[in-house]
DNA sequence: CTAGGGTTAG
C-alpha cells in the first residue's frame, strides 16, 4: 500500500523520482532485523510513469470517484511486491539531491470567528432542535422554519455548529443549501462532515465530498482529514487511502494533522514498514512530529508486540526534544505490556511521573493489567495504595481490571473490598464482567459458598450470565463435590442463554473424571450431553473395554479436531483420568500416546548428554501419571536392550502456585512413592530427581526380563 | 463533538 502512496507523492511532487536517500532509520537495529526477513518496501523507480492529472481531469468527470481512480490503482499502483523488491534500492543513495516535501509545515489556517449577536437566540433554537423527537423528516423541516434570525452564512453556521445528532445536521446543511442565500464554503461542509462521522456516515461524507468537487469548492486540509478519519473509524482502509492519494493529485499537500491521519491508516492496516518509510520521509524533509504522531509510532509498535520499536519511539522523542504527554506514556505503557516488558513498563511510570504528569484512569488501567498478568502482587499493591492516597481518577474500566488483577493473583479481601466499593458507587455499578471476576477469585480460591451466594445475586440483580462466570463455578462447585449445586447453575445458565464452550466442556469433563459415586457423575454426564453430545458419546466409548484401538484413533482424531485448539490438552488429560478413575489404565495409556501423536504435549520428554527429562507441568493429575509409566516402560526397554542412558533422571511437576496445577506435585510425589520409585524431591520445588544407578536397578527389579519377554 | 489527527478490559 506504501507503494501505491508512496507512487501518489511521486506523481505529483516528484517525478524523477529522485528525491530520497539512505537515513539512519534503516540502520536501526529492530529494523535491520525487519529488513533481514522482509526487504524494506521503499523502492519506488520500478513503477510505470502514471498518467498525468491532464490526462485524468478528476474534477469533471462523471462517474463516481472510485471508478475513476480505478484504471490509475488498478494498473499503475498495484505492482507485485516482488517487482518492487527486485530493483536495487538505488534510490536511497543520493544524498546530493535535494528532498522533496511529503507534507506542508504549516498547518492549515482556520478562519476567525466573528461574534454574533444573535447567539443567544440560535443556541435555544439549536437545544430545541436537539431535543426534538421526530420519525418523519418534515417533521424536523418545519420545525426549522422556526429559526429566529434568517439563516444568514453565520446564523446558518452556528446552528449548523450546535446540533448534534448526523441526521439534524445533514438535513439542516442540505435546507441551508437549499435556499440559496450565501455560497456554501468549504467549513459548512467540514462541520457537517464531522457530525456524519460521529455517525460513521461514510457513504454521506464521499457524497458530500463529491458534491463539493461538483460545485467546485475547495477541499482543504480539514475536509481530508475528515474523510479518512472517518473511513478509518468504518474500517474502509482503502477508502482512507484513496482519498489521501486523492488529495496529493489535486496538488493539495497534507499537513501534520492529515499526514498522522494516514499514519494510523496504515499502522491499523499493520503496514509496519510503510508506516516508517512514511515517517522517514516527512521527517527528512523538516517535520518535527508531535506527540500524536509519536502516539501512533507507540500503538503500531505495541500492537506488534515490538519492543525495540517503542525503544526507537522513545529515541526519536528524546532527540527531537518532543516531550511525552500522557496519551503517548498511556501507549507506550500498554505496549511495554504486549511486549511483554512489565519491568520497563514499570520504569517508564515512574519517568512519567517524575515528568510531574499525572496518570488518568487508561494509565493506571494498562499498569494493573501489566502487573496482574506478570503477577507481580506487591507492585500491584503498592500501585493500588497509591492511586487510593493521590486520589487518581477511577472509571469503570479501571474498576474492572483491578478485579481481573485480584483474580490473576488470588487477592480475594481486597477484591471484595473492590467490588463493594463498586456496588457503592453511582457511576460504576458492578457489571457481568464484575461479577465474573468475583466468581473466578472465589472459584480459583475454593470459596464455593461465597460463589454460590454470588451467582444468586447476580439472578436477583438481573445481570447477564456469561460462560465464564457459568465456567468458574462449575469448577469451583465440582472440586467441592456440589453436583446438585453444579446442576442448578448449569441448568440456570443455559436458561439465561449462556453458550457453553470446549472450556466449559472440559470443566465438566475433569469434574466427571473427579466424581466418586456414578450416581454424581451420571448428573454431570447428562450437563455435558447438553453441552457436547459427541464428547459424551466418545467417553462411553473410550471406557467400554471392548473398543478396538483402531476406533479409538478415529473418533479421537473427529472429537479433538472440532475442539477448540486451547481446549484439546485439557480435553485429553480429563480423558485420561476418567479412563484411570474406572481403572482402564491400558486405555489412559492408549490416549495419552493419542494425544502425543497429534502434538497435544509438546515438550513432555526432554533430553540432554546429561539428563532426560518428563515434563508433566501442563498435565493433569493422571495423565501425569500415565507419562509417568509410558516413561518407565520406555527405559525398562532401554535398559534390556542395554543401550546408553544419561547419569540424570528428573520428572517436572512445577510448583502448583498456578491454580490449574494445584496438587500436581503432591500427587505425583505420591505415585512415586506408591510406585517405591527412586526419584527423590529436588531443592527446586516441583523436580524429581533419580540417578541413573538407582533407577537402573529399580527398573530391573520392577520389570524383570522373563516378565516382558513374554509380552 | 462547537471545522481536522493519537490512548483503556473481558
Amino acid at each position: 500500500m506504501a507503494t501505491v502512496l508512496t507512487t501518489a507523492i511521486d506523481v505529483c511532487f516528484n517525478p524523477q523520482n529522485s528525491d530520497t536517500k539512505k537515513h539512519s532509520l534503516f540502520l536501526k537495529p529492530s529494523l535491520l532485523r525487519q529488513s533481514r526477513t522482509r526487504k524494506l518496501n521503499i523502492s519506488c523507480s520500478s513503477l510505470k510513469q502514471p498518467k498525468t492529472l491532464e490526462e485524468e481531469p478528476i474534477t469533471t468527470k462523471t462517474p463516481s470517484l472510485s471508478e475513476q481512480l480505478k484504471p490509475l490503482s488498478a494498473t499503475t499502483l498495484r505492482q507485485e511486491q516482488t517487482q518492487i523488491l527486485s530493483k536495487p534500492k538505488s534510490v536511497w543513495v543520493n544524498p546530493t539531491r535535494p528532498k522533496r516535501s511529503v507534507l506542508s509545515l504549516q498547518r492549515q489556517k482556520r478562519s476567525a470567528y466573528s461574534y454574533n449577536p444573535q447567539i443567544k437566540d440560535l443556541r435555544a433554537f439549536a437545544q430545541k432542535l436537539n431535543s426534538s423527537n421526530f420519525t418523519e423528516k418534515s417533521e424536523f423541516l418545519s420545525l426549522l422554519d422556526e429559526i429566529p434570525h434568517p439563516p444568514d452564512r453565520d446564523n446558518a453556521l452556528l446552528v449548523l455548529n450546535s446540533l448534534r445528532e448526523w441526521q439534524k445536521t445533514h438535513t439542516f446543511f442540505n435546507w441551508v443549501k437549499s435556499k440559496n442565500l450565501f455560497p456554501m464554503e468549504t467549513i459548512f461542509y467540514n462541520v457537517t462532515m464531522k457530525s456524519l462521522r460521529f455517525g460513521r456516515q461514510f457513504q454521506l461524507i464521499e457524497e458530500m465530498a463529491l458534491e463539493m468537487v461538483k460545485d467546485g469548492v475547495e477541499l482543504d486540509n480539514i475536509t481530508y482529514s475528515t474523510i479518512i478519519t472517518c473511513a478509518k473509524r468504518c474500517n474502509l482502509y482503502d477508502k482512507a487511502i484513496e482519498w489521501f492519494e486523492r488529495m496529493y493529485k489535486t496538488g493539495l499537500m497534507p499537513d501534520e494533522v492529515t499526514y498522522s491521519a494516514i499514519l494510523d491508516v496504515y499502522s491499523k492496516l499493520r503496514k509496519v514498514e510503510e508506516v516508517l518509510s512514511l515517517y522517514e520521509r516527512a521527517v527528512a524533509t523538516g517535520w518535527k512530529p508531535d506527540a500524536i504522531a509519536f502516539s501512533v509510532l507507540g500503538k503500531m509498535f505495541g500492537e506488534a508486540g515490538d519492543y525495540d520499536g517503542i525503544r526507537y519511539v522513545l529515541q526519536e522523542m528524546k532527540s527531537m526534544d518532543v516531550k511525552p504527554n500522557v496519551v503517548v506514556y498511556n501507549t507506550l505503557l500498554e505496549a511495554m505490556g504486549r511486549a511483554g516488558k512489565p519491568g520497563l513498563a514499570r520504569s517508564l511510570f515512574n519517568e512519567m511521573l517524575e515528568a510531574g504528569l499525572t496518570p488518568n484512569e487508561k494509565t493506571l488501567t494498562a499498569l494493573v493489567k501489566i502487573y496482574g498478568k506478570a503477577r507481580w502482587a506487591k507492585d500491584a499493591l503498592q500501585l493500588w495504595e497509591e492511586m487510593k492516597a493521590k486520589k487518581w481518577p477511577m472509571d469503570f474500566i479501571l474498576y474492572n481490571t483491578l478485579l481481573n488483577m485480584c483474580a490473576d493473583i488470588g487477592l480475594e479481601e481486597e477484591a471484595e473490598r473492590l467490588f463493594n466499593d463498586m456496588k457503592e458507587s453511582v457511576q460504576c455499578k458492578p457489571d457481568n464482567f464484575s461479577y465474573t471476576a468475583m466468581l473466578n477469585i472465589y472459584g480459583s480460591g475454593g470459596k464455593a459458598e461465597k460463589a454460590m451466594k454470588l451467582f444468586e445475586e447476580m439472578l436477583e440483580a438481573g445481570v447477564q450470565v456469561n460462560v465464564m462466570g457459568c465456567t468458574c463455578l462449575v469448577q469451583c462447585l465440582g472440586k467441592a463435590k456440589r453436583i446438585d449445586d453444579l446442576v442448578y447453575v448449569f441448568d440456570l445458565s443455559i436458561q439465561r442463554g449462556v453458550k457453553p464452550d470446549d472450556r466449559l466442556c472440559g470443566c465438566l469433563l475433569s469434574v466427571m473424571a473427579l466424581c466418586e459415586s456414578s450416581e454424581d457423575a451420571e448428573k454431570v454426564m447428562a450437563c455435558l450431553e447438553r453441552a457436547n453430545q459427541k464428547l459424551v458419546t466418545f467417553v462411553n466409548l473410550i471406557v467400554d473395554e471392548k473398543t478396538e484401538f483402531e476406533t479409538v484413533k478415529e473418533e479421537f482424531k473427529l472429537v479433538i479436531n472440532a475442539t477448540q485448539v486451547e481446549a484439546r490438552r485439557p480435553f485429553c488429560n480429563c480423558l485420561i483420568d476418567i479412563c484411570r478413575g474406572k481403572k482402564r489404565h491400558e486405555r489412559a495409556h492408549e490416549l495419552l500416546y493419542l494425544g502425543t501423536l497429534f502434538g497435544l504435549y509438546p515438550g513432555l520428554h526432554n533430553k540432554t548428554i546429561k539428563e532426560w527429562s518428563l515434563d508433566v507441568r501442563s498435565l493433569s493429575v493422571g495423565a501425569a501419571e500415565t507419562a509417568l509409566e509410558e516413561w518407565m516402560r520406555t527405559l525398562a526397554n532401554i535398559v534390556k536392550r542395554q543401550e546408553d542412558l544419561p547419569e540424570l533422571f528428573l520428572a517436572q511437576t512445577g510448583t502448583g502456585t498456578h491454580r490449574f496445577s494445584q496438587g500436581l506435585a503432591n500427587s505425583f510425589a505420591l505415585h512415586l512413592q506408591q510406585l517405591s520409585a527412586p526419584f527423590r524431591q529436588s531443592d527446586r520445588a516441583g523436580i524429581f530427581v533419580a540417578t541413573k544407578e538407582d533407577l537402573v536397578s529399580w527398573l530391573e527389579s520392577k520389570f524383570p526380563p522373563l516378565v516382558t519377554s513374554q509380552a
